[in-house]
DNA sequence: TATTAATATACCTTGACACGCATATGCTCT
DNA sequence: AGAGCATATGCGTGTCAAGGTATATTAATA
């Protein structure tokens, strides 16, 4: 019996890389603890902690079958991440022309955090000092 | 200076609440570290340290506006999440569909659009977005 | 009832990370 | 140069969650 019950946002959930997996493999139908043990190749215990977390947070749900549990997704709290994403979807789509300019300069260059914007010797806009 | 860089997940980084609600306040527009603080009310060196893991991880990049940092969004991050996130919406979107159909003759769900920290009972029925 | 299969839970250890605080770095203006 | 603002980073600490192993629970079957 627990005592607490921590709870986790759903992003917290998702966080976790086993989670994730085991989410992705009951998208397609419902699964048992063994079946996902040995599709995931994870050991039991694992399986049964993680489905433990991801039904106490509302994402699968289980029914018996003898000795079985079969477990099968629950759309809402991954429908709450979609809602979450919403505004970013509409920051995105509004910037696809820009986004595409990006693209071609980055491409793939994994970011000059080291070098201190050599580019900035042209000093911008001297602002005095906005009280906000 | 860094050793090694860790490469977490997107969904390890938005799993943090602070850096989600940073996200948020940068999907209107961008802002200097000051205005953030203030803002979210966190301590200067907790919003810099998150802002430093967004940008590693490419949730954000910054300009330089004379001693402050401009911090705005960058895409890609959280498209990869939406990517992840697309099975599911077709898994959801069959199973609500007796229900959608239903509802379609009032599809009045054109309200809360711009409200970004609605994190309430988002019980809405996210339209199917059938794949073009 | 004993046995085996399937799943759940307890306990322990380890590591990641978020925070607070102090300090360093960098920029601007006088 | 020096003062002061804006931001970044280093360090120590506490918390919490994930994994491993062993064990408990529940159901089916002999």
């Amino acid at each position: 019996m627990e005592y607490i019950k921590r709870v986790e946002s759903v992003f917290e959930i998702i966080a976790e890389p086993n989670r994730r997996a085991i989410l992705s493999l009951l998208v397609s139908s419902q699964q048992s603890v063994g079946e996902i043990e040995r599709r995931l190749r994870m050991p039991q215990p694992t399986v049964s902690k993680h489905l433990r977390v991801l039904r106490d947070a509302g994402f699968v749900e289980s029914t018996v079958d003898a000795q079985r549990r079969l477990y099968r997704l629950k759309p809402e709290p991954l429908q709450e991440v979609d809602a979450w994403l919403a505004p970013f979807r509409r920051f995105w789509s509004a910037h696809i022309d820009a986004l595409e300019r990006h693209l071609d300069r980055m491409d793939r260059t994994k970011e000059d955090q080291s070098t201190p914007t050599k580019r900035k010797t042209n000093k911008k806009v001297t602002r005095p000092k906005l009280r906000t």
